[in-house]
DNA sequence: CGCTGCATGCTTTTT
DNA sequence: GCATGCAGCG
């Protein structure tokens, strides 16, 4: 039984340490292309080193070229070397690129993947020591949060009150801070947590009995194993000779116990990061960690890598003038011997529309070349936003004009609902008590066996003990299920019985076996006989993952792969400018970037700073210094003063991200004359267009900006309770006539907590925040 | 049991 | 504005 085709990663060590002994003592020419910094991070392979690398430092390739260098002195066999990385993308690029620079002679790099791959691998060899069987399942986010909804309901609590899904993200911030069940400590029991902990142990109960994981375990089962085995542990301490580390600025707690239990021994641990870059404190990440390393290694060699060779020294400015808002960093100096370059470009639109309409212009300019500079090829151009749904505007606007345009990270191919349900089909064949994707294909395509069906199947499996697919067989046989499901049901359990030993004995090919399963189960028909526009795509997609099945073994190794790499890569072919959120483009450098949408309440997000306060304000702040950086030679940032969220009309601010742009480094943009009409009745006024264009440069609205950096509105809050802001409530009422920097004067129509409804007399109905209004006596206090 | 129509709440970011 | 979830009906 192969559940995983690693073979044995450490026995495979004997053949491949003749090719790392044949290199050793070699020539380095790959050496030859690093800077003195870099020369030393490759060099210094014994004992604990802390790279500092500023983005554009080249960071990958310094690290990749010390993995050349370990085995190309012979220092390390491949096998020895453990070498993890966030992404699956950066993994492959690590392996691509240690090739490269050594030929084809290495053959593998077992322990060359992200924590999570590296964490599977562990978990299956010792699966027993946590309570598992070494074929245990694993759960995405959304087997995950129907898992917990079950659990929640019969715990006979108040679904809206503990909706699944918060409940999923907040066990999985205990697991990133390395908590099980019992060591979640007692100032996260308030009241409202009690629950949530009970939860916790139940969900972790039944995911034994399931003998499933979720992506969280697969670090926290793999470091109780440690903490718990010493002779594991050991075992470990004594293979891992060598460790690296990527990204190391995005590791958690749980992460960081792991690194440092395996480092213990020999010290031979290198961390690459970059503070400035820590975008993942949502999810758990610890920035903390960088700043502890040395008090944990001490001695350790620190190198930091200041020479830029991506972007021009304007770029570069304007990314250090906004990241210098941020406390406490480590701090580092780019710099770059590049040629000046074009200053940011920075301009405001009336809304999103205006604004990708503008932006999709600019592109279709660049690629002819615009301002004397050279063309720029539409894979050189990227549109980095805040959060996906600003992606919508750019997807539309594309569309109209037939730019061709690709969106990395959007809905995930695996994610797909009929992929999803294939892939259960799948699941169950290949382990039959895999009871969440029994679940999820009981009664898809319909077969009669709805709410009621369901739980007289549920109830005879938990009373047997057995497993679902078994419940159901024996409701079948007693009689339980009512007419249609009872002959569908007995049918389908009939198929799996097949499909199961055919898995098993591989009479059939398991590309094969996929088709006869989507088929028999009529899976394939449900959607031919479906006439929405949507049907024809989904069973595109069906064929697609047949095809993607050819690639693997057998269906296990499918199923496991899927399960931790969740990426799409859509090479597509031809040209086309790549749209993406800001996380997404970490690691990645485009010749033109734009970054859309800065707008004080988008970006920085309004939530991320209720939420954490400064330290969230910090992170957003980091996140522009990633999305400025992974320009090359031309950088344009643009806002605009309207936008439509939850279908209504949203007025917003510049971002304060714009206000720390350096002036020196910045070019504003007036908007051309695109005002003209074609707007519709709600054509926006002279005031309007007049604010809108002189937003950046006007005195007033430098004005209000530094009354509002006064207001505690960026203050940590205690979560749970907003704090009311007096000022803004007490100030208006319902008819007061008031005045708006840009949509001038109107009337209050409604008071909902600190926003209004305003009926504008020339700009029309707008919900605005009060802050930015004030009573219409008062209206020349602020100028324009 | 399954469909339709209405109400609700939601948008960060992801291995 | 959209997707999801629920109530009520056939």
């Amino acid at each position: 039984m192969s559940h995983f085709d690693e073979s044995d990663a450490f026995e495979e060590a004997a053949g491949l340490s003749l090719s790392a002994r044949a290199m050793a003592a070699r020539p380095a020419p790959y050496l030859d292309g690093l800077n003195a910094p870099q020369r030393e991070a490759v060099e210094a392979l014994n004992g604990p080193v802390l790279m500092l690398a500023g983005a554009g430092t080249g960071k990958t390739k310094a690290l990749t070229t010390r993995i050349a260098h370990l085995l190309n002195t012979g220092t390390a066999r491949p096998n020895e070397i453990l070498a993890v990385t966030f992404t699956n993308k950066a993994a492959r690029e690590m392996k691509n690129r240690v090739w490269k620079l050594l030929g084809q002679t290495v053959e593998g790099m077992p322990w060359l993947g992200t924590f999570h791959a590296i964490g599977v691998k562990l978990l299956r060899r010792h699966a027993e020591l946590v309570g598992l069987k070494s074929n245990f399942t694993i759960l995405d986010t959304d087997d995950t949060v129907r898992l917990l909804k079950q659990l929640i309901l019969a715990a006979n609590i108040d679904e809206k009150r503990w909706p699944p899904r918060m409940l999923s993200s907040i066990i999985d911030s205990w697991k990133n801070r390395a908590w099980t069940p019992d060591k979640v400590p007692a100032e996260e029991a308030n009241a409202f947590n009690q629950r949530g902990i009970e939860l916790y142990h139940l969900y972790q109960r039944r995911l034994l009995e399931l003998n499933a994981v979720d992506f969280g375990d697969l670090l926290l089962h793999v470091l109780t194993i440690f903490q718990k085995h010493e002779d594991v542990l050991a075992q470990y301490q004594r293979w891992f000779r060598y460790i690296l580390v990527d990204e190391y600025q995005d590791t958690n707690v749980a992460q960081y116990m792991w690194l440092r239990l395996l480092a213990q021994g020999h010290k031979n641990i290198c961390c690459v990061g970059d503070d400035d870059q820590s975008i993942y404190g949502w999810r758990g990440a610890e920035v903390g960690n960088i700043l502890r390393f040395e008090k944990d290694f001490p001695g350790a060699t620190v190198i930091r890598l200041e020479q830029n060779y991506r972007s021009t020294p304007h770029i570069l400015g304007a990314a250090s003038g906004v990241i210098e808002g941020n406390k406490g960093r480590l701090g580092k100096t780019l710099f770059t011997e590049l040629d000046e370059g074009e200053k940011v470009r920075l301009i405001g639109h009336w809304d999103g529309e205006e604004e990708a309409r503008w932006i999709g212009e600019e592109i279709e300019a660049m690629q002819g070349g615009t301002r004397g500079l050279d063309p720029v090829d539409l894979d050189g151009m990227a549109i980095l936003v805040r959060a996906s749904h600003q992606m919508r505007a750019f997807e539309d606007r594309f569309l109209t004009i037939g730019l061709p345009y690709r969106v990395i990270g959007g809905p995930r191919f695996y994610e797909r609902m009929e992929i999803r349900d294939a892939m259960a089909y799948f699941r169950v064949a290949c382990s039959p008590d895999d009871d969440l994707a029994f679940e999820r294909i009981v009664n898809t395509p319909k077969r009669g066996a709805g709410d009621k069906a369901q739980q007289t199947m549920q109830r005879i499996a938990r009373g047997n003990g057995v497993s679902l697919l078994e419940g159901a067989r024996i409701a079948v046989a007693q009689g339980e299920l009512s007419g249609k499901a009872k002959g569908e049901i007995g049918k389908l359990v009939d198929f799996f019985d097949r499909w199961h030993v055919h898995a098993l004995d591989k009479s059939y090919n398991h590309v094969e076996l996929a088709e006869i399963m989507l088929d028999e189960s009529g899976y394939t028909e449900m959607w031919q006989l479906d006439k929405t526009p949507e049907a024809a795509g989904r069973l595109e997609n069906l064929k697609e993952l047949v095809k993607a099945l050819d690639q693997f073994e057998n269906l296990q190794g499918f199923l496991e792969h899927v399960a931790l790499i969740m990426d799409n890569e859509t090479e597509g072919e031809g040209s086309k400018v790549s749209i993406m959120t800001l996380h997404a483009a970490k690691g990645l450098e485009f010749p033109s970037v734009f970054l859309p949408g800065w707008e004080d309440g988008l970006f920085p997000s309004q939530r991320s700073m209720d939420e954490s306060g400064v330290k969230g304000l910090e992170e957003e702040r980091r996140l522009a210094y990633v999305g400025i950086t992974r320009a090359e030679a031309l950088c344009t940032i643009s806002f605009a003063a309207n936008r439509r969220t939850y279908g209504q009309w949203q007025s917003a601010m510049p971002s304060r991200f714009i206000d720390e742009l350096p002036e020196d480094h910045v070019d504003v943009l007036t908007p051309p004359g695109l005002y003209g009409g074609g707007y519709g009745a709600a054509a926006p006024t002279v005031e309007a267009r007049a604010a809108e264009a002189n937003v950046y440069n006007s005195p007033g609205w430098k004005r209000l900006q530094q009354r509002q950096s006064r207001r505690p509105m960026s203050q940590p809050q205690e979560s749970g309770n907003t704090v009311i802001d007096l000022d803004a409530i007490s100030a208006f009422t319902q008819g007061d006539r008031v005045f708006h920097q840009k949509f001038g004067y109107g009337y209050v129509m409604g008071i909902e907590g600190d926003k209004l409804d305003i009926e504008f007399e020339k700009a029309g109905a707008k919900k605005v925040i009060s802050k930015f209004i004030v009573s219409a006596e008062r209206a020349d206090d602020v100028p324009f």
